[in-house]
DNA sequence: CCACTAGTTTGCGATAGCGCAAAACGAGGC
DNA sequence: GCCTCGTTTTGCGCTATCGCAAACTAGTGG
């Protein structure tokens, strides 16, 4: 069981109100797996054996359809749970997690959460902060989807992506992990042709710098305004 | 403090593994009260001074955006909590909530929460479940505006009603309170005029029925059948 | 250093659904 | 029983975005 250092955790929302102790004794439930870029942390459908915190890396949360088409419902950062099905009463993971970075994971098995529950209130507490605030955010893409156009979309998705996972560079923001077209257009509803296309407008305009699989707001100030644009003002 | 009857309540999941005193308990610190058809609950932005529990009658939730468009985030049926602000730690409510039909309700005060969660860990346990619960259907609604047409998302959108809150007739279901075309717009992302099209074709197929805030799925085969079609398959 | 592959760009035609406008309808009030 | 207002229906042109196809580009592995 590796030891995990708990200053890295404690000031986690995960914790928030526990005594060392108690972080302690949560902390030893846990052990710790890394996840080389682009494999699979667990695929929807499969019985939910484990939740997860993330230490280092990003991973990506999506959802497949029937029809085989995927959507992607999320992206973790460091320092947030995943894969918490448990939790909220399902048996299966609903999503697939893929790492898309080298990845350091806490892992516990699913069967430790009602006991830790019951000896630590506070978990459940917070979890239920955590959950309620993923809901307020989808309750956010849905009204996006509602009623913004596709380049809105894509604008609000980069600048949350930048907020949560920007890296600060002299003159812009960074998103710090792969991410392709492909995939924003998943995370927006869209197609990958119609992100290429609004993008390389950026690009012309100087808004963004973007290559494969990278994306740099330049002018996020600007991007901020795009976003916020309804649907009918603006021309030219 | 009007007295409610615990036997009516003690079934619903927010009190599941509680101990008759301890609902009891719970039941002391809400009052109830009456709301008319179409009058406000709460409003969108207002502090969040109580939660609720609907006993009779049906609620909607509709959250604004910044430019005055208005979409439903869901039909609040007798039984299911709403205003849970406080329990994901917003200090307001993210959305307005109206009586659709006339309502009577639960109603503790936010500041009661924190004491009974500490005094009723269960309450947090199943409150993490519920609002999991609607995680998942929001990411499922995220899916489904990604991923099908209008017609499709239509289909889902009266389907799910129906089993929420449908009221079974000798040949077919009846939704069991007053719903506009606007209202079913504003659940699927789309415009009354192109909900009332679809309607439309649907009755003289045969596949429902129809009229002022009236909605009979008379063939709710046929219409889970249209739901599942995918977006290419199926002409003529 | 080169061939290969995955990701990206771009053109072009097709279309689902919007937006506007106007007419028809139906329930409740006086 | 008639009037009024909110809801629904329907026609018609428009356009944002898709879908397909093809060319292009940048890393990757040999």
């Amino acid at each position: 069981m590796a030891k995990v250092d708990t200053s890295l955790v404690a000031h986690l929302p995960l914790f928030a109100g526990m005594t060392p102790e108690a972080l302690d004794e949560i902390l030893r439930e846990a052990r710790s797996a890394r996840y080389p870029k682009n494999s699979a942390i667990f695929e929807q459908g499969a019985d939910a054996q484990s939740f997860f915190l993330l230490l280092h890396g990003h991973v990506r949360a999506a959802k497949t359809t029937p029809s085989g088409e995927e959507i992607v419902m999320r992206y973790v950062a460091p320092g947030e749970t995943f894969g918490l099905a448990m939790a909220i009463g399902a048996a299966r993971y609903p999503a697939t997690a893929t790492a898309v970075d080298d990845s350091v994971v806490l892992i516990w098995p699913t069967s430790a959460w009602p006991r830790l529950v019951e000896r630590f209130p506070a978990l459940a507490a917070n979890t239920l902060q955590t959950v309620g605030t993923r809901l307020q955010e989808s309750h956010t893409r849905i009204l996006e989807m509602s009623t913004q156009q596709v380049e809105q979309r894509i604008a609000h998705a980069l600048l949350r992506l930048a907020k949560q996972s920007g890296k600060k560079l002299d003159h812009g923001i960074e998103i710090d992990f792969p991410i392709s077209r492909q995939d924003i257009a998943q995370m927006t509803g869209t197609t990958l042709h119609t992100v290429s296309r609004i993008l390389s407008g950026w690009e012309s305009q100087g808004l963004v710098e973007s290559g494969r699989q990278r994306i740099i707001l330049r002018e996020p100030h600007k991007i901020v305004v795009l976003a916020e644009r309804s649907a009918d003002s603006g021309a030219a």
